[in-house]
DNA sequence: AGGCTCTCTCTTTTT
DNA sequence: GAGAGAGCCT
């Protein structure tokens, strides 16, 4: 009878599918079958435990995730499994604080701040108390207002210190937040910590879903922040079961406030945790597994070790191309030969670890006629036109929503200026209103020039009229309604470019995604549904996944996915790690669970590539062979050099290096010596330190006496002998 | 208001 | 080198 959860499962994997531990921690490594244990688990509780899906809580970090593990556990169940709870943290958090808006103390029509939004409004609020945006920019504050509330913590909990930095950081945060609740706005962080207060603060809402989820499931743990953390904590009792998957060697996201740490403290919290490990691996050959092994060996960590039952398959082949154009056009090549091999191109995947490296592969790729799509970038609820229509209907659910206000208010151009628009904003300060308010009342008072004046009123007259011409329509005929009285497809008809027209087709899209939008276990307004879907669900919904097309994404988004054939791109110091991970441990480190992920998303065959010469911001530099290069075992590894004809200028120096360089080289060159003083037109004098490179690549290391220590290419560098 | 030039910076990304 | 943003000019 078990044969429905057990079948193609493997020891490990039943155990912890089947575990009656109240708290149970599977340690997945990647590849290991962790979506299938947590979709079998649920399935299991609910047919063999009598668990109804009602008491259970399923929590993952993307949309994507959330969907899916919902379709498997349906398809396991065999019908649909309505009162089960599975989302995103932000979701799960949303849907809290939609259904007890009273309790959280949140207007009933609250609407979400997206990261764009929060950075506008910060940066309004900057100008608008004469805060130094150049001391503070805008992007710093908004780092630190999110990574405060990603710790639980509001402006009143920090102190004050004799450092005016961070005390003005403090008056911001203050600012920001009393902004955001007169204009109805939550941001992402804020939706985390509003609810986790609410939950704190009202017991009877607490017990309810205390009593209401008896099991809780939560998958990527080890991505969990401080705040999520603290949420699931206060939601399990005593009594609660809880099931936690996660991989400490794929946390990848520290920098956006992810705590591994968390993995270790759930073992104190929890006393007596049933632990399982699941390393047998069913996705890559024992070559790729070992390399992964022996490079994530270097980090601190609980320590798995990812084996597999099938071949060793082949070598990793490691590429050192001459440059990044050589590096892409090797990739280019070994995808025609994959697909001559009867292989086809959506087996493909190339990594990357930041986004411009893709721009070079693209070029290639498209002249050798290789069909690809690069994952990752715009989504589309977050173009301009999308957000400005949004912002329209955002408006008409709350007034007092500045953020939209400022965002349409002369959007299109309707003759509203800077001086109108600041004296608006002056005003509503001063009179603790929302500029909506403010604009009404200085109307009224014939306040302004009879032109700004009468150009202000259209703009209130326009908001209001929208609202009533569609307060009886349909969703998707509410916004057909709404974009064209607000006139913003003429603007882009009278600019004609072949931009505009691209954007009057994404208007004419965010319509059909309202017809086929539909809320329908929510309480929501189907508009109030609507405008949190578009900034909560924001991406995802990228189809076209039939067409035959090579994946290009960073290392980032790549992981949970896995290819036949797999290139990870840019392995040289300086990218990968990248510069400003490299110093600090934790951050290198975290950099290697990076590398680690990208190996293991491998199943047949793993290409790394890397280019002795990069342009980078502008600068073509010489560059090393990242440190994760010597971490995999050599015989592991096929060395493949560039063919002489592309490097000829370079060959004698490409065979010379070896892969860990060596130190400092005392030859001579373009006549000068290591040791020697030299003068540069701008930096001044210092004293050559080290070369690198041959030819008329040279670099040059001088320790200047002002400027400090500089790499300098010698051919361009205008260097003269003092 | 809109377009132009100059300057500056330069990961990773979901919600 | 490229894109974003600020500031300036028309």
């Amino acid at each position: 009878m078990y044969e429905k959860y057990f079948a193609e499962l493997n020891d490990n994997q039943k155990l912890a599918v089947s575990s009656p531990e109240q708290t149970l921690i599977v340690l997945a490594g990647a590849g290991s079958g962790k979506t299938r244990v947590l979709t079998h688990r649920v399935a299991w509780l609910s047919e063999q435990c009598a668990v109804s899906p009602y008491s259970i809580l399923a929590v993952t970090f993307t949309n994507k995730a959330a969907a899916e593990m919902r379709s498997r556990i349906e398809q396991l169940l065999g019908f649909p499994a309505h009162g089960l709870w599975i989302g995103t943290f932000h979701g799960l958090a949303h849907r809290l604080l939609r259904a007890h808006w009273q309790q959280a103390r949140l207007e009933q029509h609250f609407q979400i701040l997206d990261s764009d939004d929060q950075f506008r409004l910060i940066k309004r609020l900057l100008k608008a108390n004469n805060i130094d945006d150049t001391m503070w920019p805008p992007k710093q504050v908004q780092w630190f207002i999110n990574n405060k509330k990603d710790e639980g913590l509001r402006a009143k909990d920090l102190s004050y210190h004799s450092d005016n930095y961070n005390n003005t950081l403090i008056n911001i945060y203050e600012l920001y937040q009393t902004a955001c609740d007169q204009s109805s706005l939550v941001d992402f962080s804020e939706l985390l910590l509003r609810c986790y207060e609410l939950l704190q603060q009202n017991t009877d809402v607490l017990n309810h879903y205390q009593q209401r989820f008896s099991h809780i499931l939560v998958d990527e743990f080890q991505d969990t922040n401080t705040i999520q953390y603290a949420w699931l904590k206060l939601l399990a009792t005593e009594s609660t079961c809880l099931t936690i998957v996660g991989d400490d060697d794929q946390s990848i996201y520290g920098w956006r406030g992810a705590k591994v740490e968390n993995i270790y403290r759930f073992q104190r919290d929890y006393p007596n945790p049933q632990i399982i490990k699941l390393e047998q691996n069913y996705r890559s050959t024992g070559n790729i597994l070992n390399a992964a092994n022996a490079v994530i060996a270097n980090n601190d960590r609980l320590g798995k070790n990812l084996w597999t039952s099938g071949h060793d398959g082949e070598k990793i082949t490691l590429y050192a191309a001459f440059n990044e154009i050589d590096e892409a056009r090797f990739i280019a090549a070994r995808i025609k030969d994959w697909c001559e091999q009867a292989g086809c191109r959506r087996e493909i995947a190339i990594l990357y670890r930041s986004n411009a490296q893709s721009r070079i592969i693209e070029e290639t790729l498209l002249q050798s006629n290789i069909a690809y799509r690069v994952y990752g970038g715009f989504r589309f609820f977050e173009r301009a036109e999308i957000k400005d229509a949004l912002a329209y209907l955002r408006l008409l659910v709350n007034r007092n929503d500045d953020a939209a206000f400022e965002r349409v208010v002369n959007t299109p151009t309707r003759g509203i200026g800077e001086r109108t628009l600041s004296e608006l904003r002056d005003h509503a300060r001063s009179q603790f209103q929302s500029l909506w308010q403010a604009a009404s009342f200085l109307v009224k008072q014939s306040h302004f020039s009879a032109r700004a004046n009468n150009a202000l009123q259209t703009f209130l007259t326009l908001i209001d009229s929208m609202q009533q011409r569609t307060a009886d329509l349909t969703l998707d005929d509410q916004i057909g309604l709404v974009i064209q009285m607000s006139r913003l497809v003429n603007a882009y008809e009278k600019e004609g470019s072949e931009k505009a027209h691209a954007r009057i087709e994404n208007l004419d899209e965010l319509i059909n995604a309202a017809a086929q939008y539909s809320n329908e276990d929510s309480d929501m307004t189907p508009l109030d549904g609507f405008l949190s879907y578009a900034v909560l669900e924001s991406g995802e919904t990228q189809g076209q996944a039939d067409e035959d097309c090579v994946h290009l994404m960073t290392l980032h988004s790549a992981k949970g996915l896995e290819f036949p054939l797999v290139f990870m791109t840019g392995v040289e110091e300086e990218l990968f790690p990248h510069q400003r991970s490299s110093e600090d441990l934790q951050r290198l480190q975290e950099e290697r669970r990076l590398c680690y992920v990208g190996i293991t998303r491998a199943m047949q065959k793993l290409y790394l590539t890397y280019a002795e010469y990069r342009r980078l911001h502008g600068r073509i530099d010489l560059h090393h062979p990242s440190r994760f290069i010597k971490e995999i075992p050599d015989d592991l590894v096929d060395e493949v050099r560039p063919k002489t004809t592309i490097t000829k200028p370079f060959g004698h120096n490409i065979k010379q290096r070896s892969l860990r360089p060596s130190a400092s080289s005392q030859q001579h060159s373009l006549g000068f010596r290591i040791g020697q003083t030299i003068s540069h037109p701008k930096f001044g004098e210092g004293v050559i330190l080290n070369f690198e490179g041959q030819g008329s690549q040279t670099k040059v290391q001088v320790q200047f006496a002002d400027t400090g220590l500089k790499w300098l290419v010698a051919a361009y560098a205008n260097l003269t002998a003092v």
